[in-house]
RNA sequence: GGCUCGGUAGCUCAGUUGGUAGAGCAGCGGAUUGAAAAUCCGCGUGUCGGUGGUUCGAUUCCGCCCCGAGCCA
């Protein structure tokens, strides 16, 4: 089925909003082709989280080879260039198995990363990251952002004072390495990973997709997401980590804290869900390169026509 | 039935000592280079409940009516 006198090896990458039916044309794909479901999902990385990430099943994980869902630790934060290089490993592990690498997710960051790469920058040691944001905490934003102009003018300047997030990377980074992540992001971008992509982005109506979002939502609450929720805090993370802020998570945490009651706990998960699916709508409309669209939800009826999408391009000598 | 307090943006409300009004949330658009399910940016005309009156001018003052909440009967 692959064509492996091509230069590059193909791969498929499937990307979308949260409840837009991603995962299931994964499936679909990859049973057809002979493929490996990698996860491209900042939160489904993590192991403790699996109802409240909408992972795929552990009936559909052991029918098909899935890789990168629930590798790491809550405790540990990922990024977008450790998510690349578990994805890079997991892709060259497919080709070296003669299948086909179906990457599905929707953080956009890490498929770029992963198709395009990100720049050089040294890894930043945790004391330094954490007297970052210690020190963004205590100064506050204005005074933060002010005192960064003096060290760093161009990266001041690109960032918003409320930004609070990337104030935070532009002086980690400067205080780790002596340079500006200006300068850092003015270098060539590394490492992304050499391959052929396809890539579909599943864009439904609005209007379906939040309603989606809700009733999904729903489930996970029927399938035992606030159980999951309690023995992720029950570690005693740091609030602060990656995993301690998915979807659902601070809702339901604060339900069982018994701060709000459940039904309050619901609506503010699932408008939290609702907006999230709406910025990730915005990415995929304005930063994939030459995505097939599908302006729809998937359902197994449009497996034909993607189906056929997918063998041509497999057929396809590039370059 | 009487009294009181409300009726302003999709929602919760602010405000106008009379010159036709603005926040938060929602919604929509956008950004996105190492914690991205994160973090930000932009977009606000709506018979100011209805109707009469006073006034050059009423969402604002007055009368009546309608609707809601509460209290008293």
């Amino acid at each position: 089925m692959l064509n492996l006198n091509s230069p590059l090896p193909p791969a498929i990458v499937i990307a979308g909003p949260t409840a837009s039916g991603k995962s299931g044309m994964a499936l679909a794909i990859a049973r057809e082709f002979d493929g490996v479901v990698i996860n491209a999902d900042s939160m489904q990385v993590y192991d403790v989280l699996r109802v409240v990430t909408a992972r795929p099943s552990a009936e559909d994980e052991a029918a098909t080879p899935h890789r990168v869902y629930g590798v790491l630790s809550p405790a540990i934060a990922c990024s977008a260039a450790l998510w690349k290089d578990l994805a890079a490993q997991a892709m060259a592990d497919a080709w070296a198995a003669g299948k086909l690498p179906v990457l599905v997710g929707g953080t956009g960051l890490y498929l770029r990363t992963l198709m395009h790469g990100i720049s050089p920058i040294p890894d930043i040691p945790e004391p330094v990251r954490l007297e970052a944001r210690e020190r963004l905490a205590r100064l506050g934003n204005a005074t933060f952002h002010a005192e960064l102009a003096a060290r760093d003018p161009v990266m001041a300047q690109r960032l918003d004072p409320s930004n609070s997030q990337r104030l935070a990377c532009a002086w980690e980074v400067l205080a780790a390495t002596g340079r500006s992540l200006a300068e850092w992001q003015a270098a060539p971008m590394e490492g992304a990973v050499p391959a052929r992509w396809r890539t579909f982005a599943l864009l439904p109506a609005r209007e379906a997709l939040y309603a989606n979002c809700d009733r999904r939502f729903r489930l996970m609450m029927d399938l035992g997401a606030a159980d999951e929720v309690r023995a992720l805090l029950d570690m005693g993370l740091d609030p602060a980590l990656p995993a301690m802020k998915a979807l659902g998570v601070p809702e339901l945490a604060e339900w069982l804290r018994g701060t709000i009651d459940r039904d309050t706990a619901i609506a503010r998960a699932t408008q939290a869900t609702r907006n999230y699916a709406k910025r990730q709508m915005t990415w995929f409309r304005n930063q994939l390169e030459n995505p097939e669209v599908v302006s729809t939800q998937f359902s197994e009826s449009l497996s034909p026509e993607i189906f056929s999408i997918i063998r041509q391009f497999l057929l396809t000598e590039r370059d």
